[in-house]
Order: structure tokens, then sequence, then C-alpha cells
DNA sequence: ATAGACCCTCCCCCAAGGGGAAGGTAAAGG
DNA sequence: CCTTTACCTTCCCCTTGGGGGAGGGTCTAT
């Protein structure tokens, strides 16, 4: 099938998959004639599970990691745990950075008036030490 | 002061402050002659004031904004607030995301076995439906 | 034959700088 | 006086993961 239709199948757009045929994820064969690639079912297995490892929070590379485990069908399921314990450890730092980003800033707005007058609490602590 | 006394006076990289230069953020004097930039104690203070706004999540851009409203001696405290307030539903509507992704990669995870065998829960899961 | 809907490559764009090359400058040491 | 060292400058490419659009080829239907 043509890449549209492939994209549309997989939950993409046809930029990304475009993209991941450029950077050699999912490359599927080009006509020599006419230069549109041919999509085929299994081509289009690997992009929708690519496009779900991408909304997981796993970067291309990690995604071309996880296809090389999900294409190998003797890959001991050890290094897809892994991965996915590494990426939850990295989620958990995001997570409490951003709570104690949130606390901060929550804590400046509820010493802030917000009225008209100049005097304003948060730029004090933003310029001050 | 030269621009590397600032940046360290700032906590910032001297890269950093040159970008904030060419963007129009913080700009300082340039001697005609030699090029260099002559930082003064308000640009540093200036410096100081993006660079914990840019740690507490704001983009040059909304940095750019507070820096205007932190000039302005007459500026209401309103502004700064609603500024605020809209960052910390950004971070929340970004904890809640990160939250639900860790949620799901922990649940396959758990039903992961992690040995040495082909079979893998968290491969079908990105696979199937 | 021509319109519309595909497809292709190529190039520039985003955030927020990092890395490094090539070259000018200032101060200290021999 | 000369050189080393530590600054500084501009300029350009690199990063992530594609988006937007130009310019041009192809395929199908009318």
């Amino acid at each position: 099938m043509q890449i549209g239709e492939a994209a549309r199948r997989a939950g993409l757009t046809v930029k990304t998959v475009r993209y991941y045929a450029n950077i050699g994820m999912v490359t599927p064969p080009q006509d020599a004639a006419t230069g549109y690639r041919d999509y085929g079912e299994d081509d289009v297995a690997k992009l929708q599970f690519v496009g779900k490892a991408r909304r997981f929070d796993f970067s291309v590379e990690e995604c071309r990691e996880l296809l090389g485990l999900y294409e190998d069908r003797n890959r001991p399921s050890r290094e897809v745990k892994a991965l996915t314990i590494k990426k939850i450890g990295e989620i958990d730092a995001r997570l409490a950075e951003l709570q104690s980003l949130k606390d901060e800033l929550a804590s400046l707005a509820a010493s802030c008036d917000g009225d008209h007058r100049p005097d304003c609490p948060i730029l004090n602590a933003l310029s001050g030490g």
C-alpha cells in the first residue's frame, strides 16, 4: 500500500512515517521507477508498535532498540523489561522534579495578592537571592 | 565586567548569556573597538532573574514577558500571578500525563517475568491493538 | 486533456542552547 | 620585547522529532 494509507492505519502522519523510513527504522521497498514506497502489513505493524512506544515516552532510539527486540523472535524478555524499568525511573525523576517546581510556584502564587499594585512576591522571589 | 564573570555570577554558561544577548533579552553595551560586551550589576540581576525563571520551567519567551514586568516598576502584580497560575496548570497537566504513562508501564513491567524466554508481555502489549 | 489527489526530494523552521573553529585582545611572565 | 594563557568575538553545524511548503512527478477519473 502507499504511504498515506500506511500512515492512516498506524495513526501517524505521512511526514512521520517518511521520517522513520529516512532514519532506517521502518524501511519499505521503494519502486525504482516512481520512487513510491510500498508498505506491507508487517510494516504497518511496526509503525503501530513504534507509535505506541513513542506515546509511552520512549525516544526514537529506544524505539529502534525495542523494535529490534520485537523483531527477534528469540530475544529474552529480560532486556525488554530492563528498558522499561529504566524508562520508569526516568519518568519518576521527572515527576519529582515537576512536583517540586509546582510546589514552589504554588507557594509563590499563594503569597501574591494578584491585585493592581506593583508589589509582587513572585517577582521579588525570582529577583532575590 | 566581562561576559565570563557575569555568567559565573548568574550561574549560567557563557554560551547561554551570549544567547540571551543575541535574542535581545539581556543586552549590555558592546565596545565598538573590541566587540567585548560590558555587563553591569543590573544586567547580572536580570540574568539571575531569567536563570531562576528558566529553572521554574518558564520558556524563554515567558521569561522575556516576566522580565518586562520585572523592569516595569508600576506593573500590576495581577499579570505576574496570572502567568504563574497558567504555568502551574501546564505543570499539572504534564504531571498527570506522566503519572498515567508510569502506571501503564509499571503494570506492563509487573506482568513481565524478565527471564531468558522469548515471550514478553511488554512487547505483546506494544504490538497488540 | 485536465483536474485532483496522491507521491517524491530538498530545504528551512521550532527550543535553547552546546561544541568547536578561526581569529582578535589583554595581562602576566621570562 | 615576545610569548603563553586566558579571555573574548563571530560563524557554522549539531541536537529531538518531526512540520511546512516549494517544485515537480504520477495515477485515476471524468
